[in-house]
DNA sequence: AAGATCTATCGACTATCGTCGATTATCGAT
DNA sequence: ATCGATAATCGACGATAGTCGATAGATCTT
């Protein structure tokens, strides 16, 4: 045998897919770097005016970002607040470690703590 | 005017996109840290055999690495040895914590010291 | 209730992606 | 020169993605 060091687990490997394919789009990239910088949630318009691109498709990315938990969503009135995800401000960067070969402790890398869904 | 703090350039956004891109699926994951384990090259036939899909399939997910320098090649006879570019192992995290907003000091990102290109 | 505002969804279109089998190219050995 | 082994490229296919305009849904105001 010639595979003494393995590769990730497939399902490890398909979770962290998921968490790079949802930042694989500048558009999307822009819109959570911006939600990370302000700390504050941000409405659908405000990021509209931001993001170059139209409303529809703000909209779109959202979802994706908040299918994978980057940003969590709060409604206010007739607006959708939009707030980064404070759990995986630390996660994520510890993915991108653990693909690159880091060995990482056995600490949680992300429990997704203040995350709730509303299904 | 509503946008006291900006996304990232989208310059910048689309850089790092293409990183995340390169690394939007499970089978270039494996192969990525499949290499970052093992700090020495791999051939083709090699990574072929424990990453599940075809030769043809592999090569063309090695030259997408390549091209975004992940992963560095060098020919050695009839085999390619394929291995792990240490110039991203520490700057790819770096851009995951930009992306999150972690303020990030001026030391240069990705110098991509020992890449060298072969045009 | 009616209107106004904001967001989500739908349908469509084009573009790109992941995978495969088959072929071609490169290199070493006979 | 020929053969064998290895890797890269080609062509094709279905699937997915990004964008838009238009529409529908939800919520506040009057």
């Amino acid at each position: 045998m010639n595979a003494e060091v393995k590769p990730l687990d497939r399902a490890e490997a398909e979770e962290y897919a998921s968490w790079f394919k949802a930042l694989a789009d500048a558009t999307r990239i822009q819109i959570v770097s911006l939600l990370a910088r302000r700390r504050e949630p941000m409405t659908v318009g405000e990021i509209v005016s931001v993001s170059g691109v139209g409303q529809s498709t703000v909209s779109h990315h959202l979802k994706i970002l908040a299918e994978v938990r980057f940003v969590l969503v709060e409604r206010q009135g007739t607006s959708s607040l939009y707030r980064i995800n404070e759990a995986c401000v630390s996660c994520f960067p510890t993915a991108a470690d653990v693909v690159m070969g880091k060995p990482v402790p056995a600490s949680p890398a992300c429990d997704r703590t203040g995350d709730r869904d509303g299904t």
